[in-house]
RNA sequence: CGGGGUGUAGCGUAGCCCGGUUAUCGCGCCUGCUUUGGGAGCAGGAGGCCGCAGGUUCGAAUCCUGCCACCCCGACCA
């Protein structure tokens, strides 16, 4: 069958069979590449959005909610956005099916259905939103608009790639309307800011802030910053974006305000998002041969206890111990699940909870109770102790700290290890090919280059750091002067 | 859409070249007993439009034609 998800020779289907059903429904054809999140991939994706949330409102956001379709009307109004997006929309055509005269157990699309203006399901939402900010929008009293949406954005992609690339996927987007240039910078910047410290402190993914090339700028955009994660495999994953839109969208859905000087003025915009590919991210950075490693912050289940017994009387005397400390942790916040189950064994329970990532796992069995023991085992280090059962509950909460900041360490030198500069392009191609990750090497600039360069290696500009050090150098493919490196590799 | 590959039970597969009893094996599932400190053992059992449609043939998982889907590599991309 074949239907393994390998990426770079590493398999990564067995932790994705935890999180999902399939990529695919197309049992029989249409639904191509999309997925069904299990409830336990899920619950990470829930705990990652009421983070970002919780970020998002801290910094003045507010949540609404815009429509799916978008006339085409409205979709074309912005060309470079509606070009970027155009080879890849979902559009619909018709509103209604009726009964096959041919063959009345089928349904076929009535013609006269046909709707007077195709409706483009929406593969982001700058277009419909803007033309409804306009309507918001008079004076400068009205500024900032300032809101983020949850939604699901639909892609068709030719080609998918489980959370990574799925043809539909969920996202927050946020778009926000400024009265001024350096306004609309600064929320781009602050979002792009957020999205680092959201992936960096809360999911463990060390990443690297920066500003696309031209030619990997969303489309519309003046400027994308964006931050950029390494994979295990040693390719690069753009983990989010923020875009100065500039008056882009403004001029195209007349979006004007009077200013306090009395101007009338086009407004200056912003949008930014993450999405379940970070799902991916967290998988691809942190899984080992076992399965999920999950940081703490983003596990569904933080501890699991498991009982070794032998007959129901043990099973009593251990729950008795087990229940209390549940009770205990939860008091800590620590979620806890205790899997008293009958009807698995001790050894398939560890594999299980392995398979999920549960950072921190605790056994007890009659040696424990009679010593006062209880065996703890972390999920980062896959190493074992016994400790005593009156240490469990600080132990387990100074562990939660531990162990999320041992995985973004271990992240973090792996990445930092496979940033190579370099000085000439035979030793780009090498390093490309042998070692993978970031090459660190001086550009001229021009979109030329870039393009050669990537067709040549397939490598593309990742980004152009923010906190890098101007540094006059030579081109690696032209020997064009160039004043700073921009960081190349490989990218999902 | 181009190049390559694959579709057989919930999952992974043998069989296909060279057509021939009741379609192979493992995991998983069900029942019973024994087990329980790293994915248990034994015994019994259930589960199949062999991707779909057509063709060749006495006979098709196997050969032929068409279609569909998936995987890998390209183009595209969060």
């Amino acid at each position: 069958m074949g239907k393994k998800l390998t990426t770079r020779g590493e398999d990564y289907s067995k932790w994705y069979n935890e999180l999902v059903v399939s990529a695919n429904l197309a049992e029989n054809s249409a639904v191509r590449g999309c997925m069904v999140i299990k409830p336990y991939g899920y619950a990470i994706w829930e705990k990652m959005q009421a983070e970002l949330d919780r970020m998002f409102k801290e910094t003045g956001h507010e949540n609404a909610y815009f429509p799916l379709f978008v006339p085409k009307s409205l979709f074309e109004a912005e060309e470079k956005n509606a070009e970027g997006f155009a080879k890849e929309c979902a559009v619909v055509t018709h509103y209604r099916l009726k009964t096959d005269p041919d063959n009345p157990a089928k349904l076929i699309v009535d013609p006269e259905a046909k709707l007077e203006e195709e409706l483009i399901v929406r593969p982001t939402s700058e277009a419909i939103i803007w033309n409804t900010y306009k309507g918001w929008i008079q004076s400068y009293r009205d500024l900032p608009i300032l809101i983020n949406q949850w939604a699901n954005v639909v892609r068709w992609e030719m080609r998918t790639r489980l959370f990574l690339r799925t043809a539909e996927f969920l996202w927050q987007e946020g778009h926000t309307a400024h009265s001024s240039k350096a306004e609309a910078i600064a929320e781009a910047v602050q979002m792009n800011n957020v999205y680092a410290e959201f992936a960096e402190k809360f999911m463990g993914i060390p990443v690297i802030k920066g500003t696309k090339s031209e030619n990997e700028r969303f489309a519309g955009a003046i400027e994308t910053y964006c931050i950029e994660a390494l994979m295990q495999d040693g390719k690069a994953l753009q983990a989010g974006t923020s875009h100065f839109l500039g008056q882009n969208f403004a001029k195209a859905f007349d979006v004007k305000f009077a200013s306090k000087e009395g101007n009338l003025e086009h407004v200056w915009a912003t949008s930014w998002g993450v999405s379940t590919r970070l799902v991916g991210a967290l998988i691809m950075t942190h899984s080992d041969d076992h399965g999920l490693v999950l940081p703490p912050n983003l596990a569904p289940i933080q501890v699991v206890i498991v009982p070794i017994y032998k007959g129901e009387e043990q099973l009593a005397q251990i729950s008795e111990l087990a229940n209390d400390l549940v009770q205990k942790l939860k008091k800590e916040g620590i979620s806890v699940k205790y899997d008293d189950r009958d009807t698995q064994k001790p050894g398939w329970k560890f594999a299980q909870y392995e398979l999920q990532g549960v950072p921190v796992r605790l056994a007890i069995g009659p040696k424990d109770l009679e010593n006062g023991n209880v065996e703890l085992a972390r999920r980062d280090t896959l190493s074992k102790e016994t400790i005593p059962q009156a240490e469990v509950v600080s132990k387990v909460k100074s562990l939660m700290t531990e162990i999320q900041e041992n995985l973004y360490e271990r992240a973090r030198s792996f990445r930092d290890s496979h940033i190579t500069p370099v000085e000439d392009f035979e030793e780009f191609k090498e390093v490309l090919n042998t070692k993978g990750g970031f090459i660190s090497a001086h550009w001229d600039g021009t979109t030329e280059t870039e393009l050669k360069i990537k067709e040549k290696t397939k490598a593309t500009i990742r980004l152009i750091p923010i906190d890098g050090n101007r540094e006059e150098g030579k081109c690696v493919l032209t020997g064009n002067p160039s004043s700073q490196r921009v960081l190349f590799a490989k990218a999902y």
